[in-house]
DNA sequence: TAATTTTTTTAGGCTAACCTAAAAAAATTA
DNA sequence: TAATTTTTTTAGGTTAGCCTAAAAAAATTA
């Protein structure tokens, strides 16, 4: 079993997270702003996942992750999940602040810690987000979600899940009664600034592009 | 609010541990065997935590905790306790599997999530070792508890906490039946090596000075 | 009290993860 | 294709926390 540090683990999430289905790489650019850090530091540091074997790097060229660097990655992510759904379920948090939270638990390193939370929660699928939780092997089932903004107008589905974790973000959702399990229908795309009219509880609401691309929908 | 790294924390635990009931310093070899490192880096770091009022320092003499000092290792201390319980009532692991553990899971940051883990636990009063449980003030009362190896002749009591929380001492009290709530009577003491003759559920068991100074007795 | 031993500190180095500034490569635009 | 811009890497430096070896102080023993 290869150890990887705090930060180690913070860089391969952010990969995964970067990495478009499959393949494509991720370049150095990218990491570094999803990181806050600078381009230099990320150079250094994929030069040492590359020698752990959980990147694939070639210079100038951008990173993909291993499949080693893979399972590593959504182990952090399987950790980070239940505890969000811990955090919610057991502990009453809201769903708009667990995420900064989640992000230290998930370095927590015990397999038996993790999979006895599993139990204790009951096996839940997804996190408070509408987000997938990887199962003990490292599989990890991305339901078919479509953003309000690739819906069509008088498209009807159910928000069950956010691209977006910031407090602020779910702050705002959560004032404007956008939460999971919630029908939505899309009245009216308006094409000049992306932002769409949507129908929910019988009123009639604008969000914005930004906003509705943000919001997963089951349809 | 002052900021402590993993590491700072960890020298502020240990110094508590130390510390004789109040006032009396700890020295700086004492701090390096706790944490298994060498003297050198010890007075590194003493050095920034005085720097950081955390700690009174004078060069030669060793070391008190300030008031703001003692009341960070307290909430340490808190967290890791409180944190044990969890994994014992909630998770169902045994009293000598959750040491480990809950040294990482101390180092977590947030009031919230703890006040809220100790709502959730229902308030505990102790830890799975019998260790009494900081409330959220920084108040810590330590019950009047006597090692076998204090006991007298003939006296009887209770098995109320231990000293030592390594997996292998923990795990020789459970093999021995010597668990928390089990009433004991000692039936005599050998003074050639300090061995404690005791009578437990209508048997006789001989426990080395050792293990007799490590299990805490409410008498 | 002098000599010796033990404890503690200082001096100087190491590594992980970060940084800035400059150089090199790749991508874009003219 | 040449020139320019953007991206990425390299070079060299910083800090936290650790180390070893040597020096200094304190404690112990003779």
């Amino acid at each position: 079993m290869i150890t990887t540090s705090f930060t180690e683990e913070n860089y391969l999430k952010a990969i995964f997270h970067l990495s478009p289905q499959e393949a494509e790489a991720v370049s150095t650019n990218a990491i570094a702003e999803a990181l806050q850090t600078k381009a230099a530091s990320v150079t250094d540091m994929l030069k040492k996942l590359a020698d752990k074997n959980l990147i694939n790097y070639v210079k100038y060229q951008g990173v993909t992750l291993t499949d080693i660097g893979q399972q590593a990655a959504i182990n952090i992510i399987r950790k980070h999940r239940l505890w969000e759904v811990f955090l919610v379920d057991k502990l009453n948090f809201k769903w708009d602040e667990v995420h900064e939270l989640a992000e230290d638990l998930e370095h927590i390193n015990s397999t038996k810690l993790i999979d006895s939370l599993e139990v204790f929660l009951g096996f839940p699928k997804v996190d408070p987000h509408g987000d997938p939780i990887p199962d003990k092997n490292g599989v990890l089932k991305e339901p078919a979600l479509v953003p309000v903004s690739k819906m069509n107008i008088n498209q009807t589905g159910i928000i069950s899940g956010v691209k977006e974790h910031s407090t602020l973000f779910l702050n705002y959702l959560e004032k404007a009664g956008l939460v999971l399990g919630k029908q939505v229908k899309v009245q009216d795309l308006i094409e000049f600034d992306g932002s769409v009219i949507i129908a929910l509880d019988k009123q009639l609401l604008t969000i914005s592009r930004d906003v509705a691309k943000n919001i997963l929908i089951a349809v």
